[in-house]
DNA sequence: TTGGGGAAATGAACACTGTTCATTTTATTT
DNA sequence: AAATAAAATGAACAGTGTTCATTTCCCCAA
């Protein structure tokens, strides 16, 4: 019995070998650097050694994709002790941005790549991102109870609220942000949500 | 002279064989199929004859996500005739997501794939961006002018306001709406500029 | 200790990609 | 008609993700 156990964590641990390597890769010259060859080498493995332990390309970067929801879920926990909700909405806001300048690549990988949705595991689901949008689904429930957003749908209106955030996090990660040529990009951002804050307070 | 220009003539309308191709094919099959030989096939040359007219298959998509911003300026030309500046503010945002709805693959190359922005042509600057963005800063401006947004930064406004329609665009675009197990996309989107728009409107 | 069986790792090979460049074909000028 | 210039070719290069026959390794029984 303790073999077979065994085996089951030497794969396990193999995988985290792997992941670490591509990880490394990835956070450090970016996806477009990071293949097979690349990360086998990286591990001293040859390439096929890889596809014994994930079945695609895509199935890794799905791994670190789901590595960056834990990652962004940590950075929230702070705000669990925020006791309104309204303040924590605004706050959960500020950590999402702080979240997405500061981890480009991974922020990139989570919500606008395609590799990892392009993933057997979740290729309608999108289980990490439903868990998330939960989250903001949660504090919206509370506001409500609150008196705030009377009348609107959570469904719509968490939809409305992520997508401005994402919206600015986009931009900025694929480069729109040089439409403004002579603002800087961290400006555009401080004030976008600051703005945005705003209008969803009148609300 | 005549047999210069009609050389000069002849470049160009081979560099529209070129682009009508790639288009065609892109449009049809996704970014992922529009390959050079893919191209080279469907006008009947050789692979390296696209490379006497284009530099770059990134120069290629640069064309295209060009062209991509003509159509959708040519679909916001009828708000032209719409005498209230906040009217038409709120008119280009729908015609704004209805041209990413119905334009998935090129609104994906305009504001979010790498390709067309990698090109030599604006490597920093992103003139077609510019150009477009400026056509909502002058509406803004004229809601300022009668009275609306006072005390805003046109700059930091525009960027908020773009960031949201954007945001929902690119998460229509990379098939993040599957976290909204339920709903339909549709709903999402027209609900999204729904709520957005009412916010916009009591600042 | 040795041999056999099964799992793990290999790396050459496949089909594909964008890109280049010596060669051939085509067009223009002398 | 010959010489020159321009345009098109397609094989070749270096790269990609992926597969699979082969080899290597490890573990257990005799």
């Amino acid at each position: 019995m303790s073999i077979t156990e065994r085996k089951q964590r030497e794969k396990l641990e193999m995988r985290r070998i792997i992941l670490d390597a591509a990880k490394a890769i990835f956070l450090e010259k970016g996806f477009r650097s990071t293949g097979i060859r690349n990360i086998a080498e990286k591990i001293e493995y040859s390439p096929g050694t890889i596809y014994l332990y994930f079945s695609d390309k895509d199935e890794i970067f799905h791994a670190l994709h789901e590595e960056g929801f834990r990652k962004m879920l940590d950075m929230m926990q702070p705000l669990k002790h925020v006791t309104d909700p309204m303040e924590r909405l605004i706050a959960m806001g500020k950590v999402y941005m702080e979240f997405a300048y500061s981890n480009k690549e991974l922020y990139d990988l989570m919500f606008i790549m395609e590799a990892p949705i392009n993933a057997e595991q979740d290729r309608e689901k999108w289980e990490m991102g439903n868990r998330t949008l939960n989250f903001l689904k949660e504090v919206l429930t509370e506001c409500q109870v609150k008196g705030h957003f009377t009348g609107m749908n959570i469904e719509y209106l968490s939809f409305t609220i992520w997508s401005s955030l994402h919206g600015m996090c986009a931009l900025y990660c694929r480069n729109r942000c040089q439409a403004y040529e002579h603002e800087k990009e961290t400006e555009l951002l401080r004030n976008g949500i600051e703005y945005f804050t705003k209008m969803l307070l009148k609300v």
